[in-house]
DNA sequence: AAGGCTTGGTCCGCTACCGTACTGAACATC
DNA sequence: GATGTTCAGTACGGTAGCGGACCAAGCCTT
């Protein structure tokens, strides 16, 4: 299965887009996974045994305090990589990683793929600027944590699941969303009817739906965007 | 005068605790700057020049919204660089980083820089873990951002602040940390008096001064802390 | 069909922080 | 010493979001 891998029919935007030579060269080293929700890919402050190429599915990068809060900093799905603080020259991450909904990718272990990156500057190059990508989506969590209102938050979160997902429709709860957002439960709960209410999206148990797009990313005003530019610039279109 | 430099009087962590051959290749390609508060050291989305090496001073970088609002994402002094997204293969962030409270320091040009770095794999590694430990930064800010009151975030940044420039004492007005944090300028005003109540800082006209380091560590509870371990566990000691 | 679990809706009082604005104190300039 | 400017203290009503709790609805299991 792994031998007939073919670089045109993957999904993730990082594998797609680097050159043939480099995906011949990571290809014999991807391990394809399925990714349940709630799979942990990085676990807090240790060593980390693979890197990740998500397919499908979404993964929340947290934060947590040591009073127990704990924040998401980052998602990523199909657009790149997890585990990236390796390429920084750490093998671990005081950060949690966990499939937030779930699906399936290529696991490469870690001591591979560092050895790929040092003989392929053009596929290290790419990985670096997916990592500067990253975090200048963190950068704007940090931005709209301290500075926006709940829902604006949520259209945003809305948006970024649904660039990685594409899909109109998916799975979360309001619980899960509230961790997310660093926000009480019922937070979620009005701020999801406030957009309901503008027939942004549609929410039923366990899940949501996106009803309008352009009149969301409007609703998330100026929380969302940058990293996204970020993104096309120096990754390609999503 | 930069013939002269001795990489044992360094105040600059990252220059400090690279390896001996690594500071000869750099050497003679640091230029001493001033740099006055407010200088510029990144504009965003505007191709970057050089990069930094502070000695004396802190840098704040900054992340602004189409609205205006604008927040701190992360600080940094002697203990890192400037404009360290051009390792990671952007010439150009969407931050701004600015002096906010001067000092002085080495530029060397972006494309010596980087060709340096690619001439030494273990210079380059030590400047890759240091943009891990700044990633690390960005994220708590996300953290903190989103769930921790003033005071306690006010603390961090204090402490932030004295670990960067090892003074009891620093310049900074209300209005300024109230950019910082993301909070109305007169709520910087009442964090200070809790502080100052409890005889953690004193704080006069432009100024800050640490009373109590320990009790102010505890005053930042869960806030403080975890980039720093990462600086300490990846660089060294601050 | 009955029971148990998960999820969402709603309500209470409460408080941290907001927007705005006025005042006085400290400092700089002449 | 007079004047302007920057900075800090304070005050006011307003509100977004909190902590906590309770109940109803949807779904799963047997």
């Amino acid at each position: 299965m792994p031998a007939m891998l073919d670089q045109a029919t993957i999904r993730n935007r990082l594998l797609a887009y680097i050159s043939p030579p480099d995906f011949e060269l990571l290809r014999p080293h991807l391990e394809p996974i399925t990714l349940d929700r709630d799979f942990v890919l990085v676990k807090p402050n240790t060593p980390i045994e693979h890197v990740y190429f998500i397919e499908y599915g979404m993964v929340s990068v947290v934060a947590e305090k040591a009073d127990g809060r704990s924040i998401e900093v980052g998602v990523y799905g199909r657009d790149g990589m997890g585990a990236t603080t390796v390429l920084l020259g750490s093998d671990q991450s005081p950060h949690h990683q966990y499939m937030q909904i779930g699906g399936s990718g290529f696991q490469v272990p870690t001591s591979v793929f560092l050895e790929l990156v040092e003989q392929s500057r053009t596929l290290r190059n790419m990985m670096l600027r997916y990592v500067h990508v990253f975090m200048t989506q963190t950068a704007q969590s940090a931005l709209v944590n301290g500075s926006s209102v709940i829902e604006e938050r949520l259209a945003r979160w809305v948006l970024m699941c649904q660039d990685r997902l594409d899909a109109m429709e998916f799975p979360i709860t309001h619980d899960f969303l509230s961790m997310m957002l660093g926000v009480r439960r019922s937070s979620v709960t009005d701020a999801i009817h406030i957009l309901e209410g503008d027939l942004l999206i549609r929410a039923r148990r366990g899940n949501i739906e996106i009803l309008d797009r352009d009149r969301l990313v409007r609703a998330a005003g100026a929380s969302y965007g940058v990293p996204e530019a970020e993104f096309r610039r120096l990754i390609g279109p999503m």
